[in-house]
DNA sequence: GGTGGCTTGAAACTCGTTCTCAACCCCGGT
DNA sequence: ACCGGGGTTGAGAACGAGTTTCAAGCCACC
């Protein structure tokens, strides 16, 4: 679970969050900050379930359904991406710096590691415009097991062509 | 919602699933056969609902747990491919004797086009690699408008990144 | 300090999907 | 054809992520 390259400084997002809200004239509240911060300042692709337990472990109080809506008005505010990764929830990460890129998730443990690929970027633009398509955006997730969970012996993974993790929920 | 190309004869998914069942030595009831015709009769990508809705015309009452659980067994057999296209519920399509291909999904009417590309499954695995992933699967979704939406005046657009349907659920 | 309007939280609710379990059906053996 | 047992079915309950409701509370501007 680690993500070696720092994301944008945490520090610009919340100052980003602060002038959106400035901005809309929507009140900063605690809980908001408490939420906002906690993402920005993640290295990782956050569930929601994974962000009430970062709060409580600050023993801050805030309800799931305020979570739900702050991170919808963060991901309205453009300072957070909203992932699916077909684990049957959501998850969040905060904005980054660099531009679009897609994710290598590992179907032994969960670890998720981005990469971005110029040539990806123009193809999908290429093969849009060959389907007439207007492009909006796409997702590109790849799936496969990795460099350290190669080496455990015996990894048994899920068969399904369409979902990473356990076979839960 | 017109998908040109025919898939595999739907014939040989059927003769391929009753095989698959007696090599099993699992029972092939009338509600599999049932649910099983009515996927690979299919050019959709059909959800379980229109599933149901399928059936229903027929007049062969299927109770939606068998449904589910015959999904799985023709996803697990491997003549179904299971998608997530981000609406909040699972999309099914024959396996088509075509290679793996990605899809195209309009989001004003939701319109699903697949297309293939050499470029990209080189390209994959060639990402995989460089990130010491033994790659397994993956997907591609390009989501944008298609031309005859295009067409239609003030198309209105999501803008969550991440889902192309209505913000139902 | 007020006070109006937006926000909050607990709980109820939605909806896709899965589980439970008693009744039922498929199918190989007879 | 008939039996019998093990897998299957279906109705409904259960589940879990996410959303809605609404009374109580807080923010921010005056």
């Amino acid at each position: 679970m680690t993500s070696p390259p720092p994301k944008l400084d945490a520090g610009e997002l919340v100052e980003g969050f602060r002038s959106y809200m400035r901005d809309h004239s929507l009140p900063l509240t605690h809980q908001r900050e408490a939420i906002a911060s906690a993402l920005f300042h993640s290295e990782e692709h956050l569930s929601v379930e994974d962000i009430e337990a970062i709060l409580r472990d600050e023993n801050v109080h805030v309800g799931k359904a305020t979570v739900y809506r702050t991170l919808d008005l963060l991901v309205r505010a453009g300072l957070v991406d909203e992932h699916d990764f077909g684990e049957g929830f959501k998850r969040f990460e905060p904005r980054s710096a660099r531009s679009h890129h897609e994710h290598l998730i590992c179907l032994a443990c969960g670890k998720v590691v981005e990469f971005t690929s110029e040539r990806i970027e123009r193809m999908k633009a290429l093969i849009a415009d060959e389907h007439g398509f207007r492009h909006h955006h796409h997702r590109l997730d790849i799936y496969g097991v990795c460099s350290e969970c190669q080496g455990r012996a015996a990894v048994t993974l899920e068969r399904r062509p369409d979902k990473p993790g356990g076979g839960s929920r």
